[in-house]
DNA sequence: CTGTAATCGAGACGGTACGTCGAGTCTTTGA
DNA sequence: TCAAAGACTCGACGTACCGTCTCGATTACAG
């Protein structure tokens, strides 16, 4: 799914020498690693490689480039980070969700590698489907289930019924997920502050009144 | 003040032959170029010079880089579109901002250039300075009449008196500045969806049952 | 043993992708095409590069700079050039030599490389061995072996027996080798005339009595 | 005569800011330091500029490149050191004249920049000019002067009478000037050798044999 | 004493080449 | 067939000098 051959089953003839999954492993570890050490722009497949104790041919074999690779290499982290337990209140949601994006934002290895990927995307549409699945979708997630949540709690009105309402409710999600991801994104790299525990309260107050006054 | 060495007043000496104004302005112009043309990642400094009718020396002599040239050329069209015409209520006057960041932002060259920059800045303090006075505090000039205009018509409560009630005050703006335009980047670069007229009375309505409801 | 790093045997592993023997002839060929065409002072690797449909990388790798390069590249002209059939006498192979010795200095190749070279070896010693190996020693071959022939045919005395015997035959050598050689270099490269039958008649007359006189 | 315009006599007008004398003594000083310390391969016009403490215009206005500077720069020293004193005999003399050249070849500046300039007049007529009127022709006055001494001491036979005598001798001169030169320049450069007093008497017992036994 | 005309310093200018580096590809040997 | 190693082509990098140019500021000699 994130390989440039999808590595899934053996699509590649069945004889010859197996890929090694230890090598997957490694790399992607390594590109982390190489991250927060150089940082995108000093970033080389050279190095990452090295580091890897692998050759570039390898590497090469598996992703087409440093974007792919990157973003894979990030991904991970989205997969292991994001999570939302139930925090009994919408407020608490919220507030719980602009934490996890901006402690993800705040490790060294997404702050530098995330707003490079978003722009090498704006030129490569491949690139663009694959950060929409491997992060925008996953983080989309949790503004769906926090807002199933305060729903059934009765902190927001239900989505209306047939087709009109399904499309009502995803422009909604899609409204809320770019106003926090957005915010929290901006307040970190671009203004450059921290998000702090009352960056987030304050945050979450200006959003619940937008949320909850008009439907 | 946008160069490396601070051209603002003859800083270096009075003597020899002075720098050709002409010459920046051919660069600026050819940087614009080549970043509609190629996009950030394939953008080379060799080539823009050569569209500037320039040697690349002239070009390293007031830059120290691609980044730094690239703000600048960019930071020219945030003066030149960037303005707030009085639209006689708080809404029309968000709206007409939130537009404006929207044009700016689907430009080509901003959309490939924006946040490629700021990837760039997370690893270099004297970047991100240039940002911050080059792009930042231009857009939240924006933000501050905006909010003065809507205090005097009454729209929205006065600051506080007193040092206390100052610092509340550019609390505010930043938290503001940091919620409109982290999501008009974060729609139109992340999850790619432009910024029509409809989504920006939505994100406006939201946005102003927050700002006015809780102080 | 002409390279940077000596290929002579397999110093670099065994394993990797073996040089290319046919860069390294293209290259040479073209570094003398180009001197030839330019001159010692335009020659610039970037074009032998091009003329050789080879990488600049290519070239920097196997060679650390011009002058190395010419060497190796003028020195295969000494191989192919250089050897002294009996003519008979000493006259006619001290006549011979003279006029092999100017052939060589008068190819535009040798001529406007060989004392280049000379003047980069005075500050660099590494250069210097390597003139010696690919040039003086070629020569110098010729010298002792007219020598040889000219003691068995009884034209010259034979060598003193023992370790002083050797060493001032070898002195010997050297002087009659910087005279000859000197003399050639001289009349045609700072002098600029051109060594004729007449001069290398004259000259060799000079040097026959001055060799068969006293010993 | 070594400028690039002959600053002879006012040739560019009488009027205007006269060319400052010390300008060019401390230009050629420089250029003789920057030689010994750089090499030819190394020395730059901007860094004798600096040296003499000089606008690299006010170099520029007065020679045309590089190697112009340079002969002059050498040329200088030849005038100073150049003398023959009569020792008594055909051989004193010559060994006098050897050890000249000799001395004059180890000095680091004409070392390093006597091959590169001969070696830069291969494709240059002018340059080649410049050195025959500065070196070639201020050494070979030694040859003569000594050659008329030892006609006149009677080691020599006299020349011939008429235009073939002038002519046959001037050959002679050329001859024995560059067999005397080009072993010296031979050994010391490319052979690598010192010039010392048992070399001298050896080339000196070897020429004279030459010289006297045939005529 | 006042032009006029060439010089001087400084340093920016358009160029050309440098030698290095990274991206991707290709070609070996070995598993 | 894949893996490691490393040479390959290509293109950009940022720097160094080149030789020219434009400045403002000095000199000298001519009137």
């Amino acid at each position: 799914m994130s390989r440039s051959e999808p590595s899934s089953s053996a699509q590649h003839g069945r004889t010859g020498r197996p890929r090694s999954a230890e090598a997957d492993r490694a790399i992607l570890e390594a590109t982390r690693a190489a991250l927060v050490e150089l940082g995108w722009g000093k970033l080389t497949l050279g190095d990452v490689a090295a580091r890897a104790g692998v050759a570039k041919t390898t590497l090469y074999r598996r992703w087409n480039g440093k974007s792919a690779l990157v973003v894979d290499a990030v991904a991970a982290l989205f997969d292991e980070r994001l999570e939302l337990p139930d925090r009994g209140s919408l407020r608490a949601d919220v507030e719980g969700v602009i934490q996890q994006f901006a402690a993800l934002l705040e490790r060294p290895e997404t702050k530098t590698a995330l707003m490079a990927v978003v722009s090498e995307a704006t030129r490569d549409e491949a690139l663009r489907g694959r950060i929409r699945s491997a992060v925008v979708d996953r983080q989309k997630r949790l503004v769906i289930m926090g807002r199933e949540r305060a729903q059934a709690r009765g902190e927001l009105p239900p989505d209306a019924d047939g087709e009109d309402g399904r499309a009502a409710a995803a422009h909604h999600v899609d409204l809320i997920y770019d106003v926090i991801a957005g915010a929290v994104v901006h307040r970190t790299l671009v203004s450059g502050e921290r998000v702090d525990a009352g960056w987030a309260r304050e945050f979450t107050t200006l959003l619940l009144a937008g949320l909850t006054s008009a439907p």
